[in-house]
Formats: structure tokens, C-alpha cells, sequence
DNA sequence: AGGCCCTACGTAATCGATTACACGGCGGCC
DNA sequence: GGCCGCCGTGTAATCGATTACGTAGGGCCT
């Protein structure tokens, strides 16, 4: 591959003058254009990783994603990827599976790479590697997940009105009996979550007791299951449940569906993470949807505030409810085929311009170009007050 | 950050020596010690630029998929990075969202960033990029597509031996009126499925005519709904429709569902790429599983045979088909909480240990350490034979 | 006309590593 | 005892860019 010294010749100048040209410092006039040719005619692209050594800036930066098959995670990652792309950096991404020694070997390596900056949803809470980060003076920025102890601002949502407007939700319901499957224990998400359904649901006199918090032993389809298993062993089982994930969801589906159990008539069902396929399923599932590609904006964005120096506060995004049908009246609706926080992007730096319809309550539920030539499915098939006409089983 | 030379001083030698030290290149001997000592009380760790620009390797792989946020994709990528980590590649990912532009731009950028070597699922089947990357002597493999006109090998699955099955399974269930979604036209893979699929009928006297072959306009929800609809308003619709992506799928079932019909009773379904929710809807669906991860590690392994400078050849791995619900009859299982084909990997280059029991024939169907305490869910919640006693609804 | 400044460009240092080559010392061999 | 070769180490070139500094030439002012 031609370097700059090919260009230079080629063109009869010095490097130093290809330089400048190609980047635009100084102003430089009738060499210019035999610079430019000779740049045309060589096929010449300036190699990163030279310019990298000098300017000490790599133009990359890293996500270390608690685990990329989990479908929240994917479609964080996808927005960090396309906020860092439009700001002109790439992305070298690590997958810690929810493994914190692999997560630490990831960021090892990322900063062997020199990565401009860090983003970091942390698997584990006590991570030695994300100290020394800080320490190394590598812009650090962390992801869904506040760990203790490091100094880094933090990116997530704030499920405050979501679980309030959830809370309200149950009550009006008549659910009297809630209960929570919540991350293992001692995961600041986790404990979050389940103080604010606390709270929540007390403002409307529901007690949620021990008994009916369960912390899954993994953030899986297995410990949700267990979890969900263990509710309706229980001498007075919960008749609404919250799974703090979505893949724990998947698994208290699974094992309401084994017994023969139907949502939402023998039980009510809510999920943290409004994946896309929620929508779809029978009966759509009421969520807490985070504002997933916002969150991966905003980290992004943070990020670069701390690379080029300047400071960068925590943020929080609000999730909302978004109302279905699995816990049985109907209220408001969601075009089909997206989940709702499903934003189209705008210019790169964009915070949240005139997007949403505020919170859930879009009129007709039908975004253009969507549901095309036929009416919103959950509109169409799904039964128009309460009761479930058809009686199918609990399904997925 | 310490360098080279800070290391040097403090251990009273010059640079090279530490540089051998670190590298085992030249035997040490005394030395050694106050240079390991130096490097540990610095914190040093080598600059990965400046290695990778005098040495001219970079340690990166690159890393271009079609649409990350589609499940089939995600799973591959994540096996391509599982398989890199393990072998000390980092990866740089670059999402197209299935645009070719956009594809170019990746691949552009990471030959920038003078990657080792390029990993490619080509949205389009023109790409000029992919062209120069060929002339500029990157090592190149293309992933589960293939692109005419590109010297490369193409590590992807194959079909034939799932389709035959399909078309046998069809046929005993006495379906004589299949359809297919296809992806756009001009799409190898789409061809070629429909190719496969045909002749696999065909040897059942089975016809496929172009009336049932519906192109999609999109690889998404959308398109597929568009498709099934217009099977729907045909006036002889299909009992059967293979959808060959699980987005298209996704939206056939929607459309499906918004118009009363139940799977397998009113049609028969059957989904190309076997995502892990499909093992969790009711009913569970009868899909093609792609061996999602054997495709990341072989294309990871091709990849580095070209790296090293050997030849590489494309590589077609079988892909086969789960039956389950969505045609009627029940014949073979997987345990649930898992697609098929996810296989648990060997070596160094592992995936993630002790995982799937081998290929989709567990007696009870229960995989040690899941579905704890119950038995498996397909087993116990569904139908024994055929038709569906609970009656419910379609569902996804 | 001379001094000054600005513009356009070249020379060379620099980033932090790897590595070819040189060199001193020492043991073995004849 | 002298020569050869090896071992351990240092010196310096190198990778391909950016950029501080120097300089020549031209325009403008006094």
C-alpha cells in the first residue's frame, strides 16, 4: 500500500506538504492539486495506525457489553455503535458473557489498543481493571450499570415514573398479591428496582413482602424460571408478576405456560426490557421500555465530553410503561412491530428532539411506513375489553 | 503511561533488552529479573500502536454484519468474537443495518485501521469496497453470504439436507400447498433456498409455483407480513409457508394472528435461522437451525489460515431442522431454553462449556443444571399428538 | 530601498515499539 | 596461545504519520 512518502514523490513535494494538505492546516494552494492527484492516481489512504501513534488519539473507542445475546444489550450496543460511527469513531467491542475476569481481560486489552475512551456495562459490582482505568486517565464512562467505588459518570434509566405508572396500573387491576424476580442479589440494578416497586406499590397500600422477591440465581432464561417456579409453590402465590429482565421473563413465561397457567387471567405479567418480539407475543406484553438507543446516545456523547476534557455529569433517562395486554384491561397501545423507545435517528449529536408521543398514549397507534396496507395487529386481534374470548393458553 | 524506556532506565538496561525480555525473543538471563521487576513496579504495558505499526499486525479483526439487531446476526457476531478473543484477536464491529453504502464506509474505515484481517455478511451483492479489499491484500472471508464476482472463501450453512427433511415432513403431514419468503430478489441466498426447497418437493411430487414464492421487499417484519398477507388473499392459499429469515417470520406470524388464523391448524409455519425465543412460543416452531456458532468459529478459523498466508476454502456447514409444533405432528425435541445447533465447542477456541446435550435427541429433553426442579416445558405443556386441545390462539 | 511579515514549503524530530547489526567477553578447540 | 563462535547486550534504523521550526520569496509600508 502507498505511504505518504510514495505521494510525496509522486508529486514532487515533501511528506510534510501531503500532510497538510490532507488535513487541511495550512492553507496550501497550487501544489495542492498535484498533491491530490498523486493522493487520486496511488489509491494513497493515510494509515490509521501510524497517525495514531503520533496524535496519540486512535479515532476508537471501546464497549465492554455485559452480554451481547441479550437482547437489550444487542440493541444497546447497535446504538452505541451507530452514535460512535456518526461522530466518527469506531468501535472495538467485548462481550463479557457476564463473566467480570473476562470483562477485566477485555478492558486489559482495550487499553493496551489505546482506545480513546471506555464504555463499560459492568458485569459483577467489584472490578479491579475498571480502578485502573480511572487511574490510567482513560475517559471512562459507564453503562446501564453504576458499580460502586468508581468515579465515572453512568448512563441508564430511571424506572422511577415507569413503576409508579406500573404500581397504579396493578392497583387499578385489583392485583393485590405482586411479586418481583429480581437480579442476584446485591446488584445495584437489581436493589434499585426493587425499592422503587416498593415504594410504588405502598403509596397504593400493597405490601410487597419477602417472600415474594426473588432473586434469580443468574440473569437467564433458567433463573427466571426457577424464580417463577418457586412464586407458585408458594401457599398464597403472587397474581402479578415483574421480572426485572427479559430473559428471566422468558423463563417465568416458560414455566407458567408448563403448568398450564394463562396470562394474564391466572396471573399478570410484566417485563423489564421491551424487546421487540414482546410485541408480538400472545398477549402482548405490558413493559417497562428503556430508551435504549437514548441510553447508547447519551453514553456516547458523554463520553466524548470527557475525551476532549471537559466534564461529564451522570444521566438519566426516564423508561416508561408501556401498556399491553398481559395484565388484562387494555389501555393504551403501541404500533405493532417495534417496541416503543424505538427512535428514529436524527443529527449525530442529538440528545431527544420531538420523538416520543409522550409517554404511551400515542392516539391510533400507527406510525407511518409501518403495518403497511393492513391495521395494527394488536388492534385487530386481540379481545376489546377484558376477559380473554378465545381462551388460548398463556403462550410466550 | 509508562514506556519502553521509563522500563529501561529503571532496570539500568537499554530498551531492546526489554523488549526481548517481554517478547522471549533473545534467551535472558540475569537481566531478566530487574527488567520483569521494573515493568511490575511501572505498571508497564506495551503500547499496542506502536507495536502494531512497526510490526505491521495489528491484532485486530474487523468485523462488518449485515443488521446486528437481527437475532441470527447477533448470535453469529458473538460467535465470531468468542472465537477471535480466544485466539488474541480483538474485534472492531461494524454494522450495516443492511445498507450498502454503509457497508463501504465500514469496510473502508477498517482498512484504515489496518485490521489483519476482514470478516464480511455482505448487505448487496455489488460492493466496490469488497473489490479493493481483494486488490489491497487483506486477508478477506465472506460470512453466510456469498458475493458473485469476489475471490473469497465463504463460510456459510447449507441447507439441502434441511429442506429435504422439511419437504419429507411436509409431505407426511399432508401438506400439499407450500409457499416461501424469500428475501429480495437477486439475493443468493435467497435463490438458493428456493432453489433447495423446490427440488427437495419436487422429489414428493410436490409443486412450488411462482404464485406461492413470495419475494419480501425487505429482510424484515415487514416485508414478511406484506408476503404472508398476499399468500392469505390468494385464491387457493398455501397450508404452508417456509419463511427464510426470522424478521420475515416474525411479521407473517403477526399477520397470521391479526387475522384469526391458527398455527398449524390454519397454516402450517416453519422459520429459517432457529432463534432462541422460537423454542418458547406456543406453539413452539418448527425451524432450520443454522449452526450459529460453528459458522463464527470456522469463519474466524478460515480467516486466520489467510492471515498466515496458507489458502483457505469456503466452508459449508449442515444445517438441520427442528421440528416442533408449528406443522402439525410432533416428531423430534430439543430442551427448551435453547435453539438447536448451539453446540458447546471444543478447545481452546471454546464457545461456552458444557451447554447443549449433542445434537437435538435428549431422551427427557432436560439439560442438567436448566429447567431445575421441572420437566421440560414443550413436554409437558403441549398437545400429545395433534390438534390443539386448549384451542388457543395463533400466537407467536 | 530596506525592513517586516506572511505565505508556502522543506527539514527533521517525534510518537513507542521491534530488530538488524555491532561489539565485548569468554569458553572451547586445535 | 590464537582463533572462532556464541551469548548477552547496546546502538541505531525503521514503521508512517504529524508538526515545530527554519527559510525563501514576495508584497507592502515607510
Amino acid at each position: 500500500m502507498a505511504n505518504i512518502k510514495d505521494v510525496a514523490e509522486r508529486a514532487g513535494v515533501s511528506v510534510a506538504t501531503v500532510s497538510r494538505v490532507l488535513n487541511g492546516n495550512s492553507p496550501v494552494a497550487e501544489t495542492r492539486e498535484r498533491v491530490l492527484a498523486a493522493v487520486r492516481e496511488l489509491g494513497y489512504r493515510p494509515n490509521n495506525v501510524a497517525r495514531a501513534l503520533r496524535t496519540a488519539r486512535t479515532g476508537a473507542l471501546g464497549l465492554v457489553i455485559s452480554d451481547l445475546t441479550n437482547p437489550f444489550f444487542t440493541e444497546l450496543a447497535d446504538a452505541v455503535e451507530d452514535a460512535a460511527r456518526s461522530l466518527g469513531y469506531s468501535l472495538v467491542i467485548g462481550n463479557a458473557g457476564e463473566r467480570p475476569e473476562q470483562q477485566d481481560d477485555y478492558i486489559r486489552t482495550l487499553l493496551d489498543r489505546r482506545i480513546d475512551g471506555l464504555l463499560v456495562s459492568s458485569a459483577g459490582t467489584g472490578s479491579a481493571m475498571l480502578r485502573e482505568v480511572v487511574a490510567s486517565g482513560t475517559p471512562l464512562v459507564l453503562l446501564d450499570r453504576t458499580v460502586p467505588g468508581i468515579d465515572a459518570p453512568c448512563v441508564r434509566a430511571d424506572g422511577r415514573a415507569a413503576l409508579t405508572d406500573l404500581a397504579a396500573h396493578l392497583a387499578a387491576l385489583g392485583r393485590r398479591r405482586p411479586a418481583i424476580i429480581v437480579a442476584p442479589a446485591g446488584t445495584p440494578t437489581g436493589d434499585e428496582r426493587l425499592e422503587l416497586f416498593r415504594a410504588a406499590l405502598a403509596a397504593h397500600g400493597i405490601p410487597l413482602p419477602d417472600e415474594r422477591v426473588g432473586a434469580s440465581l443468574d440473569l437467564q432464561h433458567t433463573g427466571g424460571r426457577r424464580v417463577m417456579s418457586d412464586f407458585l409453590d408458594l401457599p398464597e402465590p403472587p397474581d402479578a408478576v415483574l421480572a426485572t429482565d427479559n430473559l428471566m421473563a422468558l423463563g417465568a413465561m416458560d414455566e407458567l405456560r408448563a403448568r398450564g397457567l394463562r396470562v394474564p387471567d391466572d396471573m399478570a405479567l410484566v417485563v423489564y426490557d421491551d424487546v421487540p418480539w414482546f410485541a408480538h407475543t400472545d398477549p402482548p406484553l405490558t413493559a417497562i421500555a428503556q430508551p435504549t438507543r437514548d441510553l447508547g446516545r447519551a453514553a456516547v456523547q458523554a463520553l466524548l465530553e470527557r475525551i476532549e476534557g471537559r466534564p461529564a455529569a451522570t444521566v438519566l433517562l426516564p423508561a416508561r410503561l408501556v401498556t399491553r395486554h398481559s395484565c388484562g384491561e387494555p389501555v393504551t397501545e403501541q404500533p405493532v412491530g417495534g417496541p416503543a423507545n424505538r427512535q428514529s435517528a436524527d443529527g449525530p449529536a442529538s440528545g431527544r428532539p420531538g420523538d416520543e408521543p409522550a409517554a404511551g398514549r400515542s392516539a391510533d397507534g400507527s406510525a407511518p411506513g409501518r403495518n403497511v396496507g393492513r391495521p395494527a395487529t394488536e388492534q385487530s386481534c386481540d379481545e376489546p375489553t377484558t376477559g380473554r374470548p378465545r381462551g388460548g393458553s398463556p403462550t410466550v
